[in-house]
DNA sequence: GTACTTGCAAACAGTTTGCATAGGC
DNA sequence: GCCTATGCAAACTGTTTGCAAGTAC
């Protein structure tokens, strides 16, 4: 998810509209390194965009995820968290703050087949302390 | 989670209580290779033991998880899954049958810190397709 | 104008909680 | 007998759905 404009055009070429709301989130997940909930995206788009509703912001993280613009983390604190980064990448998330970071470090990864089941994708979560907490 | 007796003698040693639905409901997962989510659990168990209810399977595996006898897993399907086996390993799920698979192959994991983050644990999830559904 | 999208509310799934009763130790 | 565990129902959280009205194209 890099700049507005090629998304929109993306958008427009799967028969999605291009909405005021749509641009609102989308300006506030590009960029955003923060890895939030729906809720934390409704809340904050909000503020600036008061007819925002809940289901709208779930409409839209679905079209987004449909044409691969964003993807899901499923970490421990058991809701769906959104990264507008959708390119493999690990996730860290502090256990004490909550806090999410990307992990870019190359893991060693098995890329093809482990015990005859095909791997077609793959994600590691890492837990621990975060530096601004230690 | 290897045998019924070790794991009632350390509920004890924790203060905790054996009863007959714990007992059920950990005969039920012991070698259970299905990691099951606490409904299903529910629904294996009660049907020979009708009286066990759904907040007894909670308390149940939140004991467990306590103690550390099992662990929690957070795949892709959005529902948290049982392992009885609470040792470091990974898991694959089929995107095909939606079946959980325990994967013991060794992956290199730096072990101490990723960009000054302490990492205390970690979890890596594959998903595909299973030797099954090829 | 034709769909797709919105926003509200209501439904839903999975999980947690409150509380009186039962029962392990 | 004390105190934790049970079982029921009700509350709760996060997400999804139905639908009439609005709007991008």
């Amino acid at each position: 998810m890099l700049d507005l404009n090629s998304i929109l055009l993306k958008l427009r070429k799967n028969g999605l509209r291009v909405t005021p709301q749509r641009c609102a989130i989308l300006e506030h997940l590009i960029g955003n390194k923060n890895h939030p909930p729906a809720e934390a995206i409704y809340e904050e788009v909000k503020k600036r965009y008061p007819m925002m509703s809940l289901s709208t912001v779930y409409n839209t993280l679905d079209a987004l995820l449909a044409i691969g613009e964003i993807q899901e983390l499923l970490l421990e604190d058991k809701r769906i968290r959104f990264d507008p980064d959708p390119s493999p990448h690990h996730h860290f998330q502090c256990l004490k703050c909550g806090k999410v970071k990307d992990i870019f470090r190359e893991i060693d990864i098995p890329r093809d087949k482990i015990d005859e089941n095909r791997i077609e994708s793959w994600r590691v979560y890492f837990y621990g302390t975060c530096s601004d907490c230690l």
